[in-house]
DNA sequence: TGTATTATTGCAAGAGTGTCGCAATAAATA
DNA sequence: TATTTATTGCGACACTCTTGCAATAATACA
């Protein structure tokens, strides 16, 4: 399926940059200028993780985030690395820190989902 | 708030003993004899993970699990290791693999959650 | 430029998880 | 046995996320 250019999508994609983290879809929605449906936003979401340019992470509130994810554009070969998740700021931000594993070939391992909870930097150094 | 024993609480905590894992309320439900209310069975959960008898853990599929960990009672409580989700049996357990990071120390970590999600030895290996 | 193709969108509805209020039930205690 | 009140089932709700369908619009191509 090929895809097209649209104004929701830029606008998405936009806000995303804007704020540099992780963001659920209700907190897109409130950032956004344009009206823009909640499903229409979901798919979009989804369509950018399915290519690659968002990643999807789900918070210990049971809540999809989504982020583009710049260090690891540079490497292009998926790698897993950390999140963290601000409980002062409220955000969750990608960091440069990869997840590293091994287990036993038993284990068929199709998601990787490493959250780290506390006070990021920019909130402990205030 | 004195609690009572009864056989639906009994009946709760046997099938979490009986998996040794954490599992969701559908799974609890679906393993259980009898003929329990869904919000009766959220009810029991919340009411042992006030009472420091359950664990909850949050997964990557947005859904919160049950366990008794008895791991975290004991000496291994410091140490964090990866969460292991099945998405045939519906349970996660614990791995011996530990989580290792290094972050800036202006980063104050609070809680550490690493889930690895796939089939495990058991489902696949059947 | 005009037309055809089909990705995208909005809307409504649905599925799933988790919670809450209320009345009925039943465990613990006196 | 009678009383107290924790527990339960039921229904309804809130929330997140998805899906089917028809209308719209971005792209390709004549």
């Amino acid at each position: 399926m090929k895809r097209r250019n649209t104004a929701t999508k830029e606008a998405v994609l936009s806000v995303l940059n804007a704020s540099g983290k992780a963001m659920s879809q209700s907190a897109i929605e409130k950032k956004i200028n344009v009206d823009i449906n909640r499903a229409t936003i979901y798919r979009v979401l989804n369509n950018y993780c399915e290519d690659g340019i968002l990643h999807r992470i789900v918070a210990d509130d049971g809540r999809q985030y989504f982020a583009i994810c710049l260090e690891c554009d540079e490497d292009r070969k998926s790698l897993h690395h950390f999140h963290f998740r601000c409980e002062k700021c409220e955000t969750i931000s990608c960091l440069p820190e990869p997840v590293n594993f091994s287990l036993s070939n038993d284990y068929i391992v199709e998601k990787v989902n490493c959250i780290l909870t506390g006070v990021c930097k920019d909130c402990s150094t205030s």
